[in-house]
DNA sequence: TATACGGTTGAACAATCTTTCAACCGTTTG
DNA sequence: CAAACGGTTGAAAGATTGTTCAACCGTATA
């Protein structure tokens, strides 16, 4: 029941099949919710952040260690962990100096895991 | 056993916890294997894309049908397609001047389902 | 055979994203 | 208190990406 961009048709061809238009329309999910889902997986569409989060699987890491692990600077990953602090995949807390990341739930690891699971059978 | 980048070191910081780093380094997957599950996570970081391959979820579509059905070029749709063709997460078969496109297996549905679950969680 | 239509393709432009650099904040320690 | 260190931040530069536009290919049809 949600309309994708009816209003505004930029379309440049005649309608084929509209009875599997409507069917299609009518069992989609809101168009925030994929806005929202294709925002998730954007934040996994850069390998610095997935071997962060995959380093992460092991471990509970500083920013440091990161950094040294992945032989880049404080400064890039510091950036990545604010992506993945606001998007929730990431919890952290602080010991003095050193803030220390792990990882928010479990939900990561099943989506990297079905995901390899596409790589592997491709 | 993998090195991300062991001889060019561009870390500007002390190593804190060695042991951790060493532990976590070991565990690690192969490095091309995290390059290829950010490209496939790459596929699904558009929302086209997300939108396309949920109306494939209920049926079959030609390119005018998913062009249609978002309120898009027929163009914009096939450089899509293509993406997704070549990622193999759709497959294709022409009927005289149609191409109809379906999903090429039933992985898509479960990477999303999870990406879903961490969203209302969230 | 010429026209129409579904679909693909490449180049160009705009928007987005990653990395770097420099400066800065907070905590610890000499 | 001053210096050192872990970490964050904002702006700038370079790379990547999505959409548009125009031209083109194949198939069907008049």
């Amino acid at each position: 029941m949600v309309s994708y961009a009816p209003e505004a048709d930029r379309c440049d061809c005649h309608t084929i099949h509209e009875d599997t238009i409507k069917k299609v329309r009518n069992h989609m999910p809101e168009e925030e919710t994929l806005l929202d889902l294709a925002d998730l997986f954007k934040v996994f569409s850069d390998s610095t952040r997935v071997k962060i989060l995959c380093a992460l699987f092991q471990a509970e890491m500083c920013v440091c260690d990161i950094a040294v692990l992945l032989g880049m600077t404080k400064s890039s990953i510091s950036h990545h962990l604010r992506v993945l602090r606001q998007t929730k995949l990431v919890k952290y807390r602080r010991e003095g100096k050193i803030v220390y990341y792990s990882l928010a739930d479990d939900h990561v690891k099943s989506i990297f895991h079905q995901g390899m699971l596409h790589i592997v059978e491709g």
